[in-house]
DNA sequence: CCTACCGATCGGTAGG
DNA sequence: CCTACCGATCGGTAGG
């Protein structure tokens, strides 16, 4: 046993039933281990949903601005921002819905840290339309009301995905939801 | 106190902290009573669960409905359909939150009823984008991806928009994402 | 509407 | 990694 088995068994069975009605009990059944040798792994159930809150919403601001930067123009730099969000929604599941699920069950420190890093994202992009539209190339009557649009269209991914369940593969798919995003942001057809 | 008035707060508490995350003896004391008591006006604790999901769901394919019938062109059933779910998410936040959160720790009858309705809302709205894109008034590379991607942004209204709280009424927000709709599924712009 | 109380289960600890 | 066990709290019942 190690304590990244732990972990993914916490993440898959958080996704599943959320972190208030999965039981440490569970966790270590589903290990074939004893509930108090969890503790081998780990200091405390909560200590597992602050691990994988803040991991998770650490990669987001990062793949944001690692897929951004230097990049000006604003077509160019939404497609981008939507694709890596909708991309990480499909291959990280687990993950995203426990963030969006039992965020709000963490205590501080990982609750204002998550709070904060989440709010960065939702400025960035929401700033990345207001350029469009200032840039004459957006054509939108509300950046607030379209950028929550695009970035919960992509949010949502992780409840209704399945990586190799259908016929859509997570690239193809985050393709399609970057087109959706210069679709709901008024820019004429460019591919 | 009143079995409206319980269920109204259960419908406050497990919107805010989920199902398993809320205590009947919360949802007593926020009515100034004892846990007991609240047995005077439910049955149990996941009897409030089943109210308000199946009561929900069932009016979501009940809006659907009375939103799209006798209307033909897609671009309006689309429209019509998007907006009705749209203000829905809007209005009832805390309805739609337990439904999307918490559906999965029903038990039946309540959970295949939830599922079943889920399902035909699902197929209803998607039968809608493949009818546009069969008259050629639509287009997208998949009609599963725009009709999911456009109802789980509506969906996810009901996680950040706030009656009065902004500058944006629901009837606002659900005629812009009406638009939205019509945006992702390649309609020009009709206004 | 209440007090008193139930068995079950929770996260977690002691000690090996 | 285990057994044995802890206090606290859970949803729910008895009885008035």
């Amino acid at each position: 046993m190690s304590s990244a088995a732990v972990l993914d068994m916490a993440l898959t069975l958080f996704a599943e039933r959320g972190y208030h009605g999965t039981t440490l009990r569970q966790i270590a059944e589903a290990l074939g281990i004893r509930t108090p040798s969890l503790y081998n792994h780990m200091t405390s159930k909560a200590s597992l949903l602050d691990a994988i809150t803040t991991s998770t919403i650490t990669a987001v601001v990062d793949e944001f601005t690692a897929a951004t930067e230097g990049v000006t123009d604003p077509v160019e730099r939404l497609r981008r921002a939507t694709e890596v969000y909708a991309f990480r929604h499909a291959v990280h599941r687990r993950e995203t819905m426990v963030v969006n699920g039992d965020a709000v069950h963490l205590e501080d420190p990982a609750r204002s840290l998550v709070r904060e890093k989440r709010r960065w994202h939702e400025r960035a992009f929401r700033q990345i339309i207001v350029d469009g539209v200032d840039a004459g190339v957006f054509d939108v009557e509300s950046a607030k009301l379209a950028s929550f649009a695009i970035r919960e269209m992509c949010v949502s991914v992780s409840r209704w995905f399945r990586v190799g369940g259908g016929d859509t593969t997570p690239e193809e798919l985050s393709r399609q939801y970057g087109e959706y995003a210069l679709r709901i942001a008024g820019v004429r057809r460019t591919a």
